[in-house]
DNA sequence: CTGAAAGCGCTTACAG
DNA sequence: CTGAAAGCGCTTACAG
């Protein structure tokens, strides 16, 4: 099992067969359109036949860019796109980079000395755009690669204070939606478990709860702050339930802290849905583990990935552009946990 | 804000500011031994004063390698490296990977589209090796990948039939641990839920459960097939159950089915684990989302993650080597679901 | 429209 | 030990 045809065809190669100078065939392969169209015939056929691939790393040599795009990981503790959804971001970015000829390159700091390295990376223009999907990442990277030029888009807003270009779901219009959705099931003593305050995304969710239920004319005191894992919201639900009897609704601002709440309600003798509906937010796997299944509010990860993706290309094509926002619809996902199995 | 300082430090700036010239320059950067101590020196400091990184396009340009990695993910749905283990396995790649100078490319090919573009990709030597998590990949890529003599290195037991180098947990020893544990917890009617028979895991978590419980003089006849998800664990648990009243632990092949088993259980009148004690397998964060909180067998996920790495460094830097396979032990993370909170 | 030539930044024989 | 020179594969002004 010796090592095989490292075949390379090189550009010399495809220009000589198609009898055209290098620098036509160049013209030809790069879509210039000052070439005859018998050149382009002849360039075009036997590059196909001769299986002809660009040499990635020469071409970035003479364009001086790397045609790669960095995407910083989350450590795994990351609450914004927990785990499940990683995959399928992940996916998406490097479908839609891939489809416009660059790749994605992965880095996944884990300690300080990480950090350094992929700044002192980043500096020497081995990535022509930074995708970020860790928050809590260091400010001084991010400030490093503003200073830079360095085109870089986010995936959540950001926490930080710099102006920056990122691509988020609608927080709020989950929030509001996912309420709304309790009361056209006819609850009426809805109440929510907050997300973790270290970001926007949990204040908005809950003004989203508050703004459909004042529009629908009911009361939103019902709230408890939960701290994001399961047992905060079985607590929370605990806490709730304590100071009001007759909750027949909850919005979780995630799957894990429904699923701790959902585990609370059934041990307090609540039935789900028909005592209580339970909605929770990210449509992760956990949705699909409880008993019964959990109606969630969906983020559009793939739709993110190709967002994200987008803005990175079209900020490394044009420098200097102001930062662009762009916030996406959730949609929900029902399941029984809020409309029964009868339904 | 607009761009800045795309500072690009040559190696010719580097030499002149050293005194030397680009040859000399590049000797002691590449760590060549036939250079003079004060060349050295000089260079070195000019280096560092500079702020030099080399130029990764034309350094891989002349070398003929691509100094990167590739690493195809799984599908959303993949069972082995289950989302939520992903994350940590790509970070430790790519932290074994940047350590060595390499840069992980990823690659999450969704459709025979991407599988065919990717294919193209490969084959034009635009990576130094291959690592798969992906065991579901087309046939024909492997074949082609093996064809042209890139080094692959699977993560998991590959299913196809070529002669590969893996890195795997030992799904024996796991299984073998998490019925020897119940045993030592005086547990008597063990049973199992076996996963999906779609590779060999299932298989040899299965046999070491039976060796356990041989070893301990026990029956292994409990045993149901689950289907790795939830519904599958907790059905399988009923038909435990009605099968034979006196089941005092349960051995999942999954945490999925293990949280499904502890639902069935709790619905039918056992306490975890006083009455029954459940442990599960792969340590996934469902293992601390359950009620109470799941034992399992953790996977040693950074470790198969640098040894991958490893393995493709040094298959990419000496061709022709014969396949290696490196099988990882598996530890058990204990928790209240076979422990109890008084123990 | 076409091709000869220069050059992207680096490394590596090859003389000295 | 050191440096001039060639070359990795490609693109891009520049003449023609």
């Amino acid at each position: 099992m010796e090592a095989v045809s490292r075949s390379a065809t090189s550009l010399g190669e495809v220009a000589r067969a198609a009898g055209v100078s290098r620098a036509t065939a160049s013209k030809v392969l790069g879509g210039h359109p000052q070439v005859s169209e018998s050149a382009r015939q002849a360039v075009e056929r036997a590059a196909a036949e001769l299986g002809y691939l660009p040499n990635r790393a020469a071409r970035s040599l003479v364009a001086g860019r790397s045609e790669s795009v960095g995407v910083l990981i989350p450590e795994p503790s990351s609450q914004l796109f927990g785990d499940p959804m990683l995959a399928r971001l992940l996916g998406a970015i490097g479908e839609e980079l891939s489809a416009n000829g660059l790749q994605m390159v992965l880095f996944a700091p884990q300690s300080a000395t990480d950090i350094e390295r992929l700044d002192q990376y980043l500096a020497g223009g081995h990535v022509d755009a930074v995708l970020l999907l860790a928050l809590h990442e260091s400010e001084s990277l991010l400030a490093r690669l503003q200073a830079r030029g360095i085109p870089m888009v986010f995936g959540g807003s950001p926490r930080t204070a710099l102006l920056a270009s990122y691509v988020d779901v609608d927080n709020h219009a989950g929030g509001r939606s996912a309420t709304q959705h309790l009361v056209a099931q006819g609850r009426r003593r809805i109440a929510h478990i907050a997300g973790p305050r270290d970001g926007p995304a949990a204040g908005q969710r809950l003004q989203g709860y508050r703004e459909a239920l004042w529009n629908a004319g009911l009361r939103s005191d019902l709230v408890e702050q939960g701290a994001s894992d399961r047992d905060s919201g079985e607590l929370a639900m605990a806490r709730l339930l304590a100071t009001q009897e007759d909750i027949d609704g909850v919005f979780a601002a995630s799957d894990t802290m429904a699923a701790g709440a959902m585990w609370a309600l059934q041990v307090l003798g609540r039935r789900v849905p028909d005592d209580v509906a339970v909605i929770g937010f990210d449509d992760s796997p956990i949705a699909m583990a409880t008993q019964p299944p959990l109606s969630s509010v969906r983020q559009p990860v793939e739709l993110m990935g190709r967002e994200m993706a987008k803005l990175a290309l079209s900020m490394s094509a044009v420098r200097g552009q102001a930062p662009r926002q762009i916030v996406l619809d959730p949609e929900l996902a029902l399941r029984e946990s809020t409309v029964g199995s009868a339904n």
